[in-house]
DNA sequence: AGCACGTGCTTGGTATACTTAGCGCATCAC
DNA sequence: GTGATGCGCTAAGTATACCAAGCACGTGCT
């Protein structure tokens, strides 16, 4: 088994898939319990899903993501297992481009957000 | 098993995905044995996904989706793994849906800035 | 001091995804 | 005929996704 490493390309973007489950679940003030009984698993394998010790299965991924109203095809992404890197799509969603695009806010707004944005970001 | 199925109807509803890859693999002209070499997979593992007694993992799914050049999300939908029917909108949560995603940001960062981003969207 | 309840993590086992070796049947050559 | 090469499938095993029970630590309450 130590050959393969065809099917997992290591997404990059996060350091892993564990660490973007766990910081979604914090974001929205979720114990492992909690998350784990909406999402029908056990606590400890999602413990040791976001530990990056395990690679759940893709309806585990999606039971997750709806668990933390994202959708199945962000969660998917993140786990690369959507190659988007294809033919369509140059949604660059960053947060600056979204922030720009939405209609909701107002010119002042828009500004506020993306100093406060820029701020939080400003090392990298 | 045979409690309460709530992410996959186990075996027997489905009916479709094997037949959809075989109905696909034919219609490229491939042996099983080519299509599994392709997607680096086995071929007994082929025979048995397509005759509906495996239900593969995501990666595999992937894997085929790409030997048979087909989207992954075509793959998914018809493996019934990607009809996410209860969440949300998510083209109006643009930009929250971006932050959330955002790796720059640390946790507190990102629920600082939607907090601010849903005080300025609160009456719309 | 206790105890009750919270958190995340470890242990040990079961279910299932997946592989390697091999079977049986075709269709070609010789 | 025999054998070589293609097909799909079976059988038996290994790897791993997943679960139930319980541990270790923290926090608050009496």
């Amino acid at each position: 088994m130590s050959d393969d490493e065809e099917r997992t390309p290591a997404s990059g973007a996060w350091r892993s898939l564990g660490d973007f489950i766990r910081s979604q679940r914090e974001l929205a003030n979720l114990s492992m319990r909690q998350l784990a009984e909406i999402a029908k698993i056990s606590n400890p394998y999602l413990s040791q899903v976001e530990r990056g010790l395990y690679k759940p299965s893709a309806d585990v991924l999606k039971s997750i993501a709806n668990a933390l109203h994202l959708s199945a095809e962000t969660m998917y992404s993140q786990a690369g297992l959507l190659d988007n890197t294809g033919t369509r799509d140059e949604s660059h969603h960053g947060v600056e481009h979204a922030i720009k695009v939405d209609p909701r806010l107002s010119t002042d707004q828009k500004e506020s957000l993306i100093r406060i944005y820029r701020s939080f970001t400003a090392g990298s």
